[in-house]
DNA sequence: TTTTGGTTTAACCAATTGATTTAACTAATA
DNA sequence: TATTAGTTAAATCAATTGGTTAAACCAAAA
């Protein structure tokens, strides 16, 4: 039965999910997934074959889910500071709802970096500065961007927003000694991160 | 012989230092490291009984290599702004020379936060708060510091440094479409960070 | 009802892996 | 030289783990 098979299917994919965020490809167990999942563990070679197989499903999917984050900033029209306010806002609040992806998917690409070259290819930084100043042209005269250093501002920008979430591990028990909530800390950081970088690139 | 037990000794844990740091504990064979170190796989156990003692070891070895950096900034007689210069040009240079260390740190705490507990019982935003007043009270009016903004500011200027080699992976793979060299963006982003942070605190 | 195709499970397998045991080796000491 | 205490290695173990097999199960079709 096809609808009964995409849903093991599916079951086994959350559970994987689960698993390989958590614990990683060498950590991870089969037999933790298949209990995860209530299934046997055979169904789970059944369906993907072998580990490495149902890795793979799984990584890509989350690399996409992370990485199309990214894009659909410069698909808006507003003014390069709402739009450096809107990416912290939104890819913030992503990742408030997906905190531990981020140290996984930075985790697993430099223990095999190729398995991410496909996916990288859409990083364009010629690309992305024409489309800054096909978008931006009058008020660029504001602000300190060439094209030169658009690599630094570009990964300074995602640092800001992903390293807190990265490090969650070490940021939550640095800011427990202090009664900081770290939820509270992402939230204030959407607002901090996004005037923080505005003043910084300002003239 | 207790001179060639020493040498015995730290042949193990340079190459239980490098295995670890490459395929973290899940991943790190206890073979692998004797192979390494030229010696038979018992002698692992015989010097450091289980694979977790080697473990404990080296990861706290590394972490304390780690943390030490950050403090001694305040002991130099600068100015805030040759503070943060000197930080980052300090911080950078020592990741440069141990680019893998970020990602296995964060790693394996991500994994295992309880591991640094007792080692983050040092990081104190209320003794340094006083310290910042203490050294900089003079010239603090120019800046937009407050005690509430500062867990902000401090895991700004760590992302800031931290993050390109945490994520040497991704960045290396997305700067290489375009021949960016990421000894070279290291290398800049020492001044870069720096001038980037010190414009974003200036009233 | 029987057959048939896909689905699920229990049992098992082979390889890996952390760890132990036993014996060989080595150098200082008596 | 014989002894002894510590060091190293070969062989082995027991548990874990990814993967396979064969049979049971189950619903739709004939």
């Amino acid at each position: 039965m096809s609808e009964n098979e995409k849903l093991t299917e599916e079951i086994i994919f959350e559970a994987a999910t689960v698993v390989f965020e958590e614990d990683g490809l060498s950590g991870a167990r089969m037999q933790n997934i298949a209990d995860r999942a209530g299934i046997n563990k055979a169904l789970l070679h059944y369906y993907f074959r072998t580990k490495d197989h149902l890795f793979e499903a799984v990584f890509t999917k989350l690399a996409q889910k992370m990485f199309m984050k990214f894009t659909p900033i410069f698909e808006k029209n507003l003014s390069l500071e709402d739009k450096i306010r809107f990416f912290f806002r939104e890819h913030i609040t992503f990742m408030q709802q997906n905190p531990k992806l981020p140290g996984f998917i930075i985790n697993e690409i430099n223990h095999n970096p190729q398995r991410i070259k496909k996916l990288l290819r859409n990083v364009d930084f010629r690309k992305l500065w024409t489309t800054i100043i096909e978008q931006h042209s009058e008020e660029l005269y504001k602000y300190n961007i060439t094209e030169e250093t658009l690599p630094q501002i570009m990964t300074t920008i995602v640092s800001l927003s992903v390293f807190p979430f990265a490090a969650k591990g070490i940021i939550e028990v640095a800011f427990d000694n202090f009664g900081i909530d770290f939820d509270k800390y992402t939230e204030e950081r959407k607002t901090f991160a996004a005037e923080f970088v505005i003043k910084a690139i300002t003239k």
